[in-house]
DNA sequence: GTTAGGTAGTGTCCATTTCACACTTACTAG
DNA sequence: CTAGTAAGTGTGAAATGGACACTACCTAAC
């Protein structure tokens, strides 16, 4: 490179900061997890967590947003932050210090994502069967998965993986797939009703030969509540 | 400022990178904070957190215990990153990210910090008295004390304000002090007892004209437990 | 139209936990 | 020896959490 594209100048060494996110997802009862194929070195051709450098004068929580919106075609998520990654040669190329995200997404809504920018391709993984991943970004998905998995037990989290209206049954899935254990049905019902963060549709949900469900929908949709 | 003072050269903007820590305390029964009188501007002779610029090859854990050191003279405490602050007008000078962390440190142990590096002074302030706090750091210290409260529901946190040994009614006054409520004498000691995580020294404690008090210490000391 | 198959939907009992509540003990100071 | 003060101790009532099995309602096949 040349000394003039070094333009910006600084009196002490400055660190890069980027942005991470970690998306989950419910797909075929199984927890996912969104990732990019990156096009670029270094981890060239290695699937990453969408995310990329801060613009000097954005927010922290607009960068995670443009960048997961660039890379994958996402947006209108939110967003929480996670944790603040900053070892010293996590990344090759520089001190670079990493503020993580994560977020939930519907089972159906947006579930085909589309690359884009600096991204070879997009796609959803198992979290049980994850592939290589760069960096440290194996890390960040495991202290992802644990802030999850410790949510459940006092709010409503999970329900923003539900699409606009759904059942209690699937509710029920999404919450044996999280916790990955059998739930007894009247148990569950009972305490998910007793919370009167839902409320039924009215109508019906006829799926196959039996008897249909009846349909719920979220009595405040978007918000992350803390029951206790 | 000269432009060989500027030697470090980026093809991009890039921001700094501060820590800054929460450090509490109980005095006298109520919950203090730990400040710096900042020695130099911006917001010189304001109360500020202790904290300070991430060298380029140090870990972010490091820098908060370092600059902690430099400016308080306290070490050796356990930090726990609590949040990334980042907006975008958070310093005047420049763009400037804010990992910080929180630390709690036993009643007597350490309660006369020395001011030192760029500290003009270093005090303990009552939490529910602060006084006007540079930069965003009264937004830090809100964010540090609801985290605090949430933990002493699921966590044994409080046991790290204790000292080496202890009595019960001194911990319940330390639980009291955060929840900012009374408790019964009967059920807290039952509720601490059968968490089997403190024992009796064998000895006691004479304290004033009464019935002396048993001592305890913690068993696992220096651990942050989490119960269920 | 009758039947078989399959998921939806419902209530009770027992064990555990949580909370409210009051008196006796052991020391000190006068 | 008496008064004062904080330490220490148990029980019953209410709420919560978890185990557990059957009926209801639809479809598809005959």
């Amino acid at each position: 490179m040349h000394a003039r594209e070094h333009a910006f100048r600084y009196a002490y060494p400055h660190p890069a900061v980027t942005t991470d996110v970690v998306v989950f997802t419910i797909l075929d009862g199984r927890l996912n997890i969104l990732l990019v194929k990156r096009a670029n070195p270094p981890f060239q051709d290695n699937w990453a967590l969408p995310g990329g450098f801060l613009d000097i004068d954005e927010d922290l929580d607009a960068c995670a947003a443009r960048e997961l919106e660039e890379e994958t075609g996402i947006g209108g998520l939110y967003l929480e932050q996670l944790y603040t990654f900053g070892a010293t040669h996590r990344d090759p190329r520089e001190r670079v210090i990493s503020v993580t995200y994560y977020a939930l997404v519907p089972q159906d809504a947006l579930a085909t994502p589309r690359a884009a920018s600096d991204a070879a391709d997009v796609a959803w993984h198992a979290f049980e069967d994850l592939p290589p991943l760069a960096f440290d970004h194996a890390q960040i998905i495991a202290m992802a998965h644990r802030r999850l998995v410790a949510k459940l037990d006092y709010s409503t989290i999970a329900l923003q993986f539900m699409p606009e209206t759904f059942t209690l049954s699937e509710l029920q899935c999404v919450y044996e797939a999280l916790l990955n254990q059998p739930l007894d049905k009247r148990n569950f019902r009972k305490r998910i009703l007793s919370l009167d963060l839902i409320e039924e549709t009215g109508r019906q949900r006829r799926n196959g030969k039996h008897r249909p469900a009846r349909e719920y929908r979220a009595r405040h949709p978007k918000r992350v509540e803390i029951i206790k």
